[in-house]
RNA sequence: UGACCCAUGGUGUAAUGGUAACACUACUGAUUUUGGUUCAGUCAUUUAAGGUUCGAAUCCUUAUGGGUCAACCA
């Protein structure tokens, strides 16, 4: 924290903006659009505006940008409002582009009273061919000097209402022969007969997006307009609208937006996934929203501590989805609890254990001296792993085999004396003997073995459903690979564990909590959860330093 | 056959004309009642060619490569 650490490109900007003196307080604001999920591209954004603004002294507004009745509403507000505060933020305004909409109005009236806009009849289609190449000029509206007056009563009527969808449009008169595309007379609005999620039928007409986010930037007097690379053309035309219409001065500054191996990004291709069913919805455990990944397990802190180490620069990028777990781990080690939990068990019999049963103690975390600790039943039938025993083990194998010791956790050291088989081969039940005088933190024994194993007690076992998930994609960048993205998804991505055997603590297992099942990863118990069983997410797995034939 | 943005280990990000570094990954080893954690270490980097300079990842030129722009989406 004390450490001095290097800016990126906008804090520097920032930082000299507030030194020369031209902000006292700077203030961003996070714009999403209400028509999907927020995803981990966006907590980016937000960890980045939010942080900006606590770093050097401001704050940060929360605005919606929904100048699109027909693909906004009100759910999607409610979950980037939830997602937000989840990552720990707080706005200061919760505020709506549609809250500037008479505003926007003015403004457009204005531009065309100084001659810089003009009501077009022509259609979409003609709009287009109009526009030109980007390596070739475009043509001139025949509608284009129309005389102020009748582009006054042409847009005002629009407004009420006279013109059907696509009829007219509002055109900024600037040059059809620019080079930037965008300058080329822009659309500022647009007529759409659509109810709209909070200004309902007062509107028939809408700005575009050109027409709507500078200027709301300039009412709300953002002083840094953070967005993404492909918005770098924009920024001629938000200068131009703001030197025209007189307003404040807000700047635009783009950085590159994130990609992660493995997935994809765009609200587009998600929303694909969930309306084709390839996943069970935006909260999806496998799908990189923000309710996916904290359906997952993945806590705000990781993901904060995730943007932070990634950082921001504007070049092309895509972070091993690695980091994120790693950051998701370092968390989670230190304040998940552990807990025993069998996955593919098989029996084992102690058979030189007499009592019927005991309790046993475990630290909670190992990592926590203030973590307490818990008990477990212990009797003389567990299950183990089927994996953790091995008939004919290779060397450096520290785990259970013929007439080879391994410890229990927090139990006794046992040793394989016997396997029993069914007809056809398989493990059926091992029979071992347990060292009496090796119980955890009263071991005499003087004993020490390489492996211990996690184990469940048989009658006080639970069963509970696991969901293991891997990646979603087979590819690393799914979007860049030829043909349909989904071409590429993993068809292994799920995969549903129903019988496993967990200790009896975890009958009480709370939500929100996440629990180290140890030697197999982090859990948390997922929303399924009910009446008919208790179903853990697999949030992601140990590091697993284990090679077998080493 | 245009304009604009970008180019540093496998990945991401620093170095702001003065010894190319940090993190992740990978690999070694030590510790360990989780083959986890922790600790120690190793491998690995300036797209290319010119130029300016005592000195260039940094400034200039050109080339190459990647990205963006022709929605009444944002």
């Amino acid at each position: 924290m004390s450490e001095e650490k290097s800016l990126n490109f906008l804090e520097e900007i920032i930082d000299a903006d507030l030194k020369s003196g031209k902000y006292s307080q700077i203030v961003t604001r996070f714009p999403p659009e209400p028509n999907g999920y927020l995803h981990i591209g966006h907590a980016t954004s937000i960890v980045l505006n939010f942080g900006l603004t606590k770093k050097f002294g401001g704050y940060t507004n929360l605005r919606f940008d929904d100048t699109n009745p027909v693909t906004e509403e009100t759910e999607y507000v409610e979950s980037i409002k939830a997602d937000v505060r989840w990552l720990g933020f707080e706005w200061k305004n919760e505020l709506y582009a549609s809250d500037y909409f008479d505003t926007l109005y003015e403004y457009a009236i204005k531009l065309i009273k100084l001659g810089l806009a003009y009501v077009d009849d022509s259609s979409s289609e003609e709009i287009a061919a109009m526009k030109g190449t980007p390596t070739e000029p475009g043509t001139n509206s025949p509608n284009r000097d129309r005389s102020i007056e009748e582009n006054l009563d042409l847009f005002q009527r629009m407004r009420a209402g006279e013109f059907p969808d696509g009829s007219r449009t509002l055109r900024a008169k600037i040059d059809m022969a620019h080079v930037n595309m965008l300058m080329r007379d822009p659309i500022l609005y647009r007529i759409k007969h659509a109810p709209h999620h909070r200004t309902a039928d007062k509107w028939c007409i809408y700005p575009m997006y050109d027409f709507a986010h500078g200027q709301s930037d300039s009412i709300e007097n953002v002083t840094h307009s953070i967005c993404t690379l492909e918005f770098v053309p924009h920024r001629e035309l938000y200068n131009w609208l703001i030197e025209k219409l007189e307003i404040y001065p807000s700047r635009q500054y783009e950085f590159a937006r994130r990609n992660l191996t493995y997935t994809v990004m765009s609200k587009r291709k998600l929303l694909q996934l969930v309306n084709e069913k390839h996943v069970s919805g935006w909260d999806d455990p496998r799908m990189p929203t923000i309710s996916g990944m904290r359906r997952r397990g993945y806590t705000a802190a990781a993901i904060r501590e995730f943007c932070d180490r990634v950082g921001i620069a504007k070049r092309d990028n895509i972070v091993d989805v690695g980091l994120l777990e790693f950051c998701v781990r370092e968390d989670l080690n230190k304040i998940a609890q552990r807990r025993m939990v069998v996955f593919d068990p098989v029996k084992v019999v102690i058979t030189n254990y007499e009592l019927d049963e005991e309790m046993i103690h475990s630290e909670n975390n190992p990592e926590d001296p203030n973590g307490g600790e818990r008990e477990i039943p212990f009797s003389g039938e567990i299950y183990i792993e089927r994996e953790d025993f091995m008939e004919n083990p290779p060397k450096k194998y520290f785990r259970l085999a013929p007439g080879q010791m391994v410890r229990l956790k927090s139990a006794y050291i046992i040793k394989c004396e016997e396997v029993i088989k069914d007809e056809a081969g398989n493990i059926t039940e091992i029979r071992c003997t347990y060292l009496p005088n090796s119980k955890s933190g009263n071991d005499t024994s003087g004993v020490h073995v390489k492996g211990t194993l996690h184990w469940v007690s048989v009658k006080h076992a639970i069963t509970a459903e696991l969901r293991i998930y891997d990646r979603l994609f087979r590819v690393e960048d799914p979007s860049s690979e030829e043909g349909d993205f989904k071409d590429y998804i993993n068809p292994n991505s799920l995969q549903v564990i129903h019988g496993a055997f967990a200790e009896p603590s975890l009958k009480t297992a709370k939500f929100d909590e996440s629990y180290q099942f140890i030697r197999k990863g982090y859990f948390v118990l997922d929303k399924d959860s009910g009446t008919s069983g208790i179903i853990f997410n697999k949030t992601v797995g140990l590091k697993d330093g284990w090679k077998p034939g080493s």
